[in-house]
DNA sequence: CAAAATTTAATTGCTTACAATCGAATTATA
DNA sequence: TATAATTCGATTGTAAGCAATTAAATTTTG
């Protein structure tokens, strides 16, 4: 019975990655014309909503560390899109926010989430129910996350 | 309204991406041990169901491009746990073969799957259904994939 | 207060992803 | 059957992910 679950199709993992990069690509030509990346657009979404946060914070939120963040918030800054500096209260704190043309670029991302949902093959109660499994996996974790 | 989508936990992306990530962090550990990274194991796994698979035929069962398959396909023979040739029927075509200890290795892996999902926070029927609308929106695709 | 422990980013090294392009082999078609 | 189109894998270049390590700043504690 063990065999079975050697089955590639019966790996939760396999579907989960897959439909994720597949995610993704859909929204790669939209992301083209701002010139981001799918993560540096996740990285856009939570300074669109916070005015100044700190690597590690970035990092909690994305579940990602800073070795992924460093040089992704140094591409985001050579593109103008935010400013980085160390925070005057504790200097080990490298704190981010965004430029006039940062914030600018939210305009231009706003029909993006629909644009891409609406090829999406799921009704919406089966999208919220995605969500809340989804969230269930991130959220009841052992070992949480780096930085 | 539009400026809700915007927020990050309002994307679907984003948590399907983040989930995807923790649990391929979940097999780490026990993969290690067989010196396999995921991508490599999901590729054994294609590998222990078929005897002769091409390239092409790989990519499409893990939606993984030639690009992506060649160097770890590479990395896998150097390993020992399996060989590449070519087709004698089409030269185009690559194939790939178990070794004996590819082979041998499918019964270490076995153990795998009931350890990592021992840990899900889900009930079977929430794994089922998260499996179901998985495939749906991996199925449902336009743009399939590519070679 | 000084030394130890902790926190925070940055760096390094390795492995994906994947778009784009290329060359060789095969198939279609004029 | 020549040649045009297609298929297949390899290659190149860019950007992630992430473990491990490092360095600097801060906090803890002896």
């Amino acid at each position: 019975m063990e065999a079975d679950q050697l089955l590639l199709e019966q790996q939760l993992c396999f579907p989960l990655y897959a439909a994720s990069r597949q995610l993704i690509r859909r929204y790669r030509p939209h992301l083209e014309a701002l010139d981001l990346t799918y993560t540096q657009y996740i990285t856009m979404l939570v300074l669109w909503e916070e005015q100044h946060v700190s690597v590690k914070t970035l990092g909690q939120r994305l579940y990602l560390d800073s070795g992924t963040l460093t040089p992704l918030l140094k591409q985001l800054e050579r593109k103008g899109y935010l400013r980085r500096f160390r925070s005057r209260e504790d200097e080990r704190v490298l704190l981010v926010e965004l430029t006039e043309a940062g914030r600018a670029l939210r305009e231009r991302a706003k029909p993006i989430p629909a644009l891409v949902g609406s090829c999406l093959p799921l009704e919406p109660e089966e999208t919220a129910e995605l969500y809340r499994l989804l969230y269930r996996l991130l959220h009841t974790d052992p070992e949480q996350n780096q930085t």
